[in-house]
DNA sequence: TATGAAATTCCCTAAAC
DNA sequence: GTTTAGGGAATTTCATA
């Protein structure tokens, strides 16, 4: 789907510096990675026009007592295209689910959803995951306590770096 | 840890906005919101101030071929104190980590990792989850298709949001 | 205490090189 | 890739309800 995009040291390094922290300015970013600010604003854009990144606020969620976290796994009863572009839709559409993601192994799928209470999380799980003809079985997990929380996508391999570095 | 922030309706809809574009302009979320851009900025202002927000960069996972994503499921043997803070430790400080949750049921911990490769992957679960007199058992499970990924948290109940749209 | 408007500063953007 | 110039946004200040 997306355009493959080749990308250099710079490249890795910026985006990882925006993975962190997407308020720095060009000036700053240039600085950090030996680049002039103009450079780096090009970089960026062409990060953009090729649907790389997208900048965004995460919240603390421990900021927010009310908020319920529940991880949930999946199986499919029998996975026809149809029944699977639907709950695929239907993942997408729902504001509840954070995260979701075909597994390998016994269970299908794993959803991360986020409601603003228990009874928001069981009327939204109802909801997403009757079992029918397309759902055979889900299990819900509620979340108890959130250690760490991010996207951050390594770009590089970690060997690729230190060598680099040493 | 984070101190109480009330909110009130114009938050909760620049909040809302935030989480999907950090992009956007003062002028923008104002015109978006009834507010003047010293007014929406005045509020960002108080939200990063609380820890409440931080903006980051998203990357497109299918953009990298090569990065692996699992999910892992974790029981501990027994929970002393001293072993599990060693155990937050790791996996905040591990960039192969993305999301760290304790879980209610069976299994104590889900862990979402992200790495460059498979054998990347392998070589920090044998680090990261050893199964000593901390950790009990680990699973691991591929992750074959990313449906949907984000973070956003609903800062208010959606009969809220209706009840004040009707 | 929080607002909106105006003035300043700084940054982003798009040229030209 | 850098340097430069211009427009635009973020930030501060100020008057106000």
């Amino acid at each position: 789907m997306a355009i493959p995009i080749l990308l250099d040291d710079f490249d890795h390094r910026l985006l990882a510096l925006l993975q962190d922290d997407a308020a720095r300015t060009l000036t700053a970013l240039g600085e950090a990675v030996g680049l002039s600010p103009s450079a780096v604003q090009r970089r960026i854009t062409r990060y953009r026009k090729h649907g790389l990144l997208q900048q965004v606020a995460v919240l603390d969620s421990t900021a927010f007592p009310a908020v319920v976290l529940a991880a949930v796994w999946v199986t499919m009863e029998r996975e026809s295209v149809r029944t699977l572009n639907a709950f695929y839709a239907r993942m997408r559409a729902a504001p509840e689910v954070q995260q979701c993601y075909q597994l390998a192994g016994d269970w299908d799928y794993l959803v991360i959803m986020a409601t603003t209470s228990v009874g928001a999380y069981r009327e939204a799980a109802e909801r997403l995951f009757k079992v029918d003809g397309n759902i055979k079985r889900y299990e819900t997990r509620l979340v108890f306590d959130t250690v760490k929380r991010g996207l951050r996508l390594p770009t590089q391999a970690p060997s690729a770096r230190s060598r680099r570095r040493g």
